[in-house]
DNA sequence: AATGATTAGTTGCAATTAGAAACTGTTTTG
DNA sequence: CAAAACAGTTTCTAATTGCAACTAATCATT
């Protein structure tokens, strides 16, 4: 195999991905969600508010299958669904204080995941590694058109 | 949000995780493999030959499933499942001609996108960003021991 | 304004997928 | 040689999923 950029690339991707999925499931585990229900608490964090199509796409999920996870969160009090009064076709859903907390914790578990991975390259060399991965970051969101 | 690498490096996670599921997807529905085998298939093939412990372990699945998950790929002919002569509690798991076939079809796909990733990278930035992925690579399996 | 098409979300249904625990057969240990 | 340990399978049951049919709301076209 040629190691190439792209290799390492990819590498990463599968170690970090393999490492997080364990964190995942123990995060799954002690706080009584599913992953589908995890994955979800993240991503409406990340938008503060979104609809269940939008919700739907991003998991790459059956929009009929997001409806039921959405209202398991809102039966274990997770997150609030209203009705968007503007277009009331549309549901908005958010997190409530309990899904806030939750959030949080993940986002610190994973943040702490990456910082502790970051805080082992040379201090000399953070600028630069900083640099060439927003590169990367930005081509990849570029991809997102 | 600090834009620090870190959390350059969890985007960059956070993206081709989402790229490579619809890939995978994709793949998943041409090829009549479920999430579970695709995988399984993909780290197989990597290992050559493993035990459906190894397997179980780096799928992050229990036991039972996986032997479910090896049953069902041995039936459609993907993988051979042997005994092993040295040790008869354990299998010995691998590629059938057709599952290296499959494996060497995901294997493309990846390949393909994380080069057309690279290859959008400034031609002379793409050494100094190999030797920075490298190390980052380096220190996430080193994290592994 | 009426009605037909579109869109967002929910529900019924069937199939798949999952893990826990009990079980089989093999090897190791004392 | 008995018992503990181990790898993998099977049974049982629960959860998860997607498809298709459905409801309700809005948009588009006349």
């Amino acid at each position: 195999m040629i190691k190439s950029g792209s290799s390492f690339l990819r590498e990463i991707t599968r170690l970090t991905v393999q490492d997080l999925g364990l964190l995942e499931k123990s995060k799954v585990s002690c706080c009584n969600v599913s992953l589908s229900q995890c994955h979800a608490v993240v991503e409406i964090g990340r938008a503060a508010e979104m609809s269940l199509n939008d919700l739907a796409q991003v998991l790459n999920l059956d929009k009929s299958t997001m409806s039921r996870v959405v209202n398991t969160l809102v039966e274990n009090e997770y997150v609030d669904r209203l009705i968007d009064q503007a277009d009331r076709r549309y549901i908005r859903i958010s997190l409530t204080e309990k899904g806030k907390h939750l959030y949080q914790s993940i986002e610190n578990n994973m943040n702490q995941y990456f910082e502790d991975i970051f805080q082992k390259i040379p201090e000399h060399k953070q600028k630069e590694v900083t640099e060439n991965l927003e590169l990367i970051m930005n081509i990849l969101r570029n991809k997102q058109d």
